[in-house]
DNA sequence: TTTATAGTTAAGCATTTTCTTAAGTATCAG
DNA sequence: CTGATACTTAAGAAAATGCTTAACTATAAA
Protein backbone atom coordinates (compact mmCIF):
# COMPACT_ATOMS: atom_id res chain seq x y z
CA UNK A 1 0.00 0.00 0.00
CA UNK A 2 1.03 3.62 -0.64
CA UNK A 3 0.44 6.41 2.13
CA UNK A 4 -0.73 10.13 1.30
CA UNK A 5 3.30 11.52 2.25
CA UNK A 6 4.41 8.51 -0.38
CA UNK A 7 1.64 9.64 -3.12
CA UNK A 8 2.39 13.28 -2.44
CA UNK A 9 6.34 13.28 -3.42
CA UNK A 10 5.59 10.73 -6.57
CA UNK A 11 2.86 12.98 -8.11
CA UNK A 12 4.77 16.29 -6.85
CA UNK A 13 7.99 15.06 -8.70
CA UNK A 14 6.00 13.84 -11.92
CA UNK A 15 4.65 17.51 -11.45
CA UNK A 16 7.59 18.97 -13.37
CA UNK A 17 8.28 18.84 -16.93
CA UNK A 18 12.45 18.22 -16.36
CA UNK A 19 11.59 15.05 -13.70
CA UNK A 20 9.40 13.85 -16.85
CA UNK A 21 12.03 14.01 -18.46
CA UNK A 22 13.93 12.18 -16.95
CA UNK A 23 12.02 9.23 -15.95
CA UNK A 24 11.41 8.99 -19.40
CA UNK A 25 14.82 8.64 -20.25
CA UNK A 26 15.18 6.11 -17.69
CA UNK A 27 12.04 4.05 -18.95
CA UNK A 28 14.60 3.37 -22.26
CA UNK A 29 17.51 1.74 -19.68
CA UNK A 30 19.43 2.61 -17.05
CA UNK A 31 21.18 5.97 -17.43
CA UNK A 32 24.39 7.49 -15.41
CA UNK A 33 23.76 11.37 -13.92
CA UNK A 34 25.74 13.04 -16.39
CA UNK A 35 23.50 11.27 -19.38
CA UNK A 36 20.33 12.36 -18.05
CA UNK A 37 21.69 16.04 -17.67
CA UNK A 38 23.18 16.57 -21.03
CA UNK A 39 19.69 16.85 -22.76
CA UNK A 40 18.52 19.14 -20.25
CA UNK A 41 18.81 22.83 -20.12
CA UNK A 42 20.25 23.30 -16.61
CA UNK A 43 23.71 22.85 -14.38
CA UNK A 44 24.75 19.41 -13.23
CA UNK A 45 23.76 20.55 -9.75
CA UNK A 46 20.36 21.50 -10.90
CA UNK A 47 19.76 17.90 -12.10
CA UNK A 48 21.07 16.46 -9.10
CA UNK A 49 18.52 18.24 -7.11
CA UNK A 50 15.92 16.98 -9.50
CA UNK A 51 17.01 13.30 -9.43
CA UNK A 52 17.18 13.60 -5.19
CA UNK A 53 13.21 14.51 -5.47
CA UNK A 54 12.69 11.36 -8.28
CA UNK A 55 14.41 9.25 -5.36
CA UNK A 56 12.77 10.33 -2.51
CA UNK A 57 9.61 9.72 -4.20
CA UNK A 58 10.56 5.87 -4.95
CA UNK A 59 10.15 6.53 -8.58
CA UNK A 60 13.90 6.45 -9.34
CA UNK A 61 17.02 4.34 -7.64
CA UNK A 62 20.56 4.96 -8.23
CA UNK A 63 23.95 2.70 -7.32
CA UNK A 64 27.41 4.68 -7.15
CA UNK A 65 29.99 2.11 -9.29
CA UNK A 66 33.53 4.21 -8.85
CA UNK A 67 32.81 8.09 -9.62
CA UNK A 68 29.55 6.77 -12.13
CA UNK A 69 26.54 6.97 -10.39
CA UNK A 70 23.87 4.94 -12.46
CA UNK A 71 20.35 5.36 -12.39
CA UNK A 72 17.06 3.58 -13.37
CA UNK A 73 13.43 3.70 -12.76
CA UNK A 74 11.22 1.85 -10.14
CA UNK A 75 8.19 0.28 -11.98
CA UNK A 76 6.79 -0.69 -8.99
CA UNK A 77 6.46 3.42 -7.73
CA UNK A 78 5.11 3.60 -11.41
CA UNK A 79 2.52 1.23 -10.97
CA UNK A 80 0.98 2.58 -7.35
CA UNK A 81 0.50 5.80 -9.10
CA UNK A 82 -1.34 4.91 -11.55
CA UNK A 83 -3.55 3.01 -9.63
CA UNK A 84 -4.65 5.49 -7.47
CA UNK A 85 -5.88 7.35 -10.40
CA UNK A 86 -7.49 4.73 -11.71
CA UNK A 87 -9.20 3.38 -8.65
CA UNK A 88 -10.56 6.99 -8.04
CA UNK A 89 -12.03 6.95 -11.95
CA UNK A 90 -13.20 3.33 -11.40
CA UNK A 91 -15.11 5.12 -8.53
CA UNK A 92 -16.83 7.97 -10.37
CA UNK A 93 -17.54 5.74 -13.04
CA UNK A 94 -19.61 3.52 -10.77
CA UNK A 95 -21.11 5.79 -9.18
CA UNK A 96 -22.29 7.40 -12.66
CA UNK A 97 -23.95 3.87 -13.30
CA UNK A 98 -25.63 4.22 -10.16
CA UNK A 99 -26.80 7.32 -11.10
CA UNK A 100 -27.89 6.03 -14.10
CA UNK A 101 -29.97 3.50 -12.49
CA UNK A 102 -31.67 5.48 -10.33
CA UNK A 103 -32.51 7.99 -13.05
CA UNK A 104 -33.96 4.99 -15.45
CA UNK A 105 -36.53 3.37 -12.52
CA UNK A 106 -37.66 7.22 -11.61
CA UNK A 107 -38.23 7.81 -15.27
CA UNK A 108 -39.43 4.26 -16.11
CA UNK A 109 -37.44 3.46 -19.06
CA UNK B 1 -3.02 14.54 -26.24
CA UNK B 2 -1.69 16.29 -22.83
CA UNK B 3 0.94 18.87 -23.59
CA UNK B 4 3.39 19.28 -20.71
CA UNK B 5 2.28 22.12 -18.65
CA UNK B 6 -1.48 20.20 -18.72
CA UNK B 7 0.66 17.30 -17.32
CA UNK B 8 2.36 19.52 -14.88
CA UNK B 9 -0.82 21.13 -13.40
CA UNK B 10 -2.33 17.85 -13.31
CA UNK B 11 0.10 16.21 -11.36
CA UNK B 12 0.73 19.08 -9.56
CA UNK B 13 -2.19 19.32 -8.18
CA UNK B 14 -2.40 15.75 -7.35
CA UNK B 15 0.27 16.44 -5.40
CA UNK B 16 -1.41 17.75 -2.50
CA UNK B 17 -2.98 15.54 0.16
CA UNK B 18 -6.07 18.07 0.27
CA UNK B 19 -6.51 18.11 -3.37
CA UNK B 20 -6.63 14.21 -3.44
CA UNK B 21 -8.85 14.53 -0.61
CA UNK B 22 -11.20 16.80 -2.78
CA UNK B 23 -10.67 14.93 -6.14
CA UNK B 24 -11.78 11.31 -3.87
CA UNK B 25 -14.52 13.48 -2.24
CA UNK B 26 -15.57 14.35 -5.76
CA UNK B 27 -15.74 10.68 -7.12
CA UNK B 28 -18.09 9.86 -4.61
CA UNK B 29 -20.57 12.28 -6.75
CA UNK B 30 -20.66 16.49 -7.38
CA UNK B 31 -20.62 19.07 -4.39
CA UNK B 32 -20.48 22.33 -3.60
CA UNK B 33 -17.46 24.27 -2.16
CA UNK B 34 -18.71 23.83 1.48
CA UNK B 35 -19.47 19.99 1.33
CA UNK B 36 -15.76 20.21 0.17
CA UNK B 37 -14.32 22.36 2.46
CA UNK B 38 -16.41 20.56 5.79
CA UNK B 39 -13.82 17.91 6.49
CA UNK B 40 -11.20 19.75 5.51
CA UNK B 41 -8.95 21.62 8.50
CA UNK B 42 -8.41 24.87 6.80
CA UNK B 43 -10.43 27.94 6.02
CA UNK B 44 -12.61 28.23 3.17
CA UNK B 45 -10.39 30.74 1.24
CA UNK B 46 -8.13 28.02 1.24
CA UNK B 47 -10.21 25.54 -0.12
CA UNK B 48 -11.05 27.58 -2.72
CA UNK B 49 -7.51 27.94 -3.45
CA UNK B 50 -7.20 24.32 -3.95
CA UNK B 51 -10.16 24.70 -6.20
CA UNK B 52 -8.97 26.42 -8.12
CA UNK B 53 -5.80 24.71 -8.83
CA UNK B 54 -8.11 21.51 -9.41
CA UNK B 55 -9.81 23.70 -12.18
CA UNK B 56 -6.98 25.19 -13.77
CA UNK B 57 -5.21 21.86 -14.05
CA UNK B 58 -9.02 20.68 -15.70
CA UNK B 59 -9.17 17.56 -13.20
CA UNK B 60 -12.67 19.59 -11.85
CA UNK B 61 -15.00 21.35 -13.06
CA UNK B 62 -17.96 23.87 -11.51
CA UNK B 63 -20.91 25.68 -12.33
CA UNK B 64 -22.23 28.39 -10.04
CA UNK B 65 -26.33 28.51 -9.72
CA UNK B 66 -27.58 31.24 -7.46
CA UNK B 67 -25.04 31.29 -4.52
CA UNK B 68 -24.02 28.03 -4.61
CA UNK B 69 -21.16 26.52 -6.61
CA UNK B 70 -21.16 22.88 -7.51
CA UNK B 71 -17.97 20.84 -8.66
CA UNK B 72 -17.42 17.93 -10.31
CA UNK B 73 -14.65 15.37 -11.27
CA UNK B 74 -13.82 15.70 -14.85
CA UNK B 75 -12.92 11.73 -15.23
CA UNK B 76 -11.31 12.65 -19.03
CA UNK B 77 -8.40 14.48 -17.33
CA UNK B 78 -7.83 11.71 -14.64
CA UNK B 79 -7.78 9.37 -17.57
CA UNK B 80 -4.84 11.15 -19.27
CA UNK B 81 -2.97 11.72 -16.51
CA UNK B 82 -3.66 7.71 -15.88
CA UNK B 83 -2.34 7.38 -19.73
CA UNK B 84 0.98 9.30 -19.33
CA UNK B 85 2.31 6.94 -16.42
CA UNK B 86 0.96 3.83 -18.02
CA UNK B 87 2.63 4.60 -21.26
CA UNK B 88 6.17 5.02 -19.45
CA UNK B 89 5.54 1.85 -17.52
CA UNK B 90 5.09 -0.17 -20.81
CA UNK B 91 7.88 1.51 -22.41
CA UNK B 92 9.96 0.25 -19.28
CA UNK B 93 8.55 -3.26 -19.79
CA UNK B 94 9.16 -3.40 -23.43
CA UNK B 95 12.76 -1.91 -22.92
CA UNK B 96 13.06 -4.91 -20.09
CA UNK B 97 11.51 -7.70 -22.69
CA UNK B 98 14.23 -6.49 -25.31
CA UNK B 99 17.14 -6.73 -22.40
CA UNK B 100 15.74 -10.07 -21.57
CA UNK B 101 15.98 -11.23 -25.05
CA UNK B 102 19.12 -10.28 -25.51
CA UNK B 103 20.78 -11.89 -22.64
CA UNK B 104 18.89 -15.45 -23.81
CA UNK B 105 20.68 -14.94 -26.10
CA UNK B 106 23.81 -14.53 -25.61
CA UNK B 107 23.61 -17.30 -23.03
CA UNK B 108 21.97 -19.98 -25.38
CA UNK B 109 19.20 -19.76 -23.31
C1' DT C 1 52.25 12.29 -9.99
C1' DT C 2 49.50 15.33 -12.67
C1' DT C 3 45.31 16.12 -14.92
C1' DA C 4 40.70 15.18 -16.39
C1' DT C 5 36.21 13.27 -15.30
C1' DA C 6 31.93 12.46 -12.58
C1' DG C 7 29.63 13.75 -9.15
C1' DT C 8 28.66 16.38 -4.75
C1' DT C 9 27.95 20.17 -1.40
C1' DA C 10 27.02 24.80 -0.03
C1' DA C 11 25.43 29.51 -0.27
C1' DG C 12 22.35 32.55 -2.06
C1' DC C 13 18.44 34.36 -4.66
C1' DA C 14 13.89 34.81 -7.14
C1' DT C 15 9.52 32.80 -7.54
C1' DT C 16 5.72 30.03 -6.24
C1' DT C 17 2.86 27.77 -2.91
C1' DT C 18 -0.09 27.50 1.02
C1' DC C 19 -2.06 29.38 4.40
C1' DT C 20 -4.05 33.16 7.36
C1' DT C 21 -7.43 37.10 8.58
C1' DA C 22 -10.34 40.87 7.17
C1' DA C 23 -13.43 42.78 4.28
C1' DG C 24 -16.18 42.34 0.58
C1' DT C 25 -20.46 40.71 -2.94
C1' DA C 26 -24.42 38.27 -4.25
C1' DT C 27 -28.24 35.41 -3.18
C1' DC C 28 -32.14 33.73 -0.41
C1' DA C 29 -35.27 33.60 3.70
C1' DG C 30 -38.25 35.97 6.86
C1' DC D 1 -35.89 45.87 4.30
C1' DT D 2 -32.79 42.88 7.36
C1' DG D 3 -30.07 39.29 8.35
C1' DA D 4 -27.98 34.90 7.30
C1' DT D 5 -25.65 32.09 3.91
C1' DA D 6 -22.24 30.93 0.36
C1' DC D 7 -18.78 32.25 -1.67
C1' DT D 8 -15.02 35.68 -3.25
C1' DT D 9 -11.17 38.89 -3.13
C1' DA D 10 -7.16 40.96 -1.21
C1' DA D 11 -3.12 41.53 1.54
C1' DG D 12 0.54 39.51 3.51
C1' DA D 13 3.59 36.05 6.05
C1' DA D 14 6.23 31.66 6.03
C1' DA D 15 7.98 27.89 3.73
C1' DA D 16 9.14 25.27 -0.28
C1' DT D 17 11.03 25.11 -5.19
C1' DG D 18 14.19 25.58 -8.78
C1' DC D 19 17.88 27.56 -10.24
C1' DT D 20 22.68 29.64 -10.19
C1' DT D 21 27.94 29.79 -9.31
C1' DA D 22 31.93 28.40 -6.70
C1' DA D 23 34.43 25.20 -4.36
C1' DC D 24 35.39 20.38 -3.25
C1' DT D 25 35.91 15.06 -3.28
C1' DA D 26 36.79 10.77 -5.30
C1' DT D 27 38.16 8.04 -9.10
C1' DA D 28 40.43 7.03 -13.42
C1' DA D 29 43.66 7.99 -17.10
C1' DA D 30 48.13 9.62 -18.96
Amino acid sequence: MLNYKELDRAYQALGDVTRRAMVEHLTRGPATVSDLARPLPMSLPAVMGHLKVLEESGLVTSRKQGRVRTCQVEPRMLSQAERWIAERRQMWEANLDRLGEYLGEGNAK
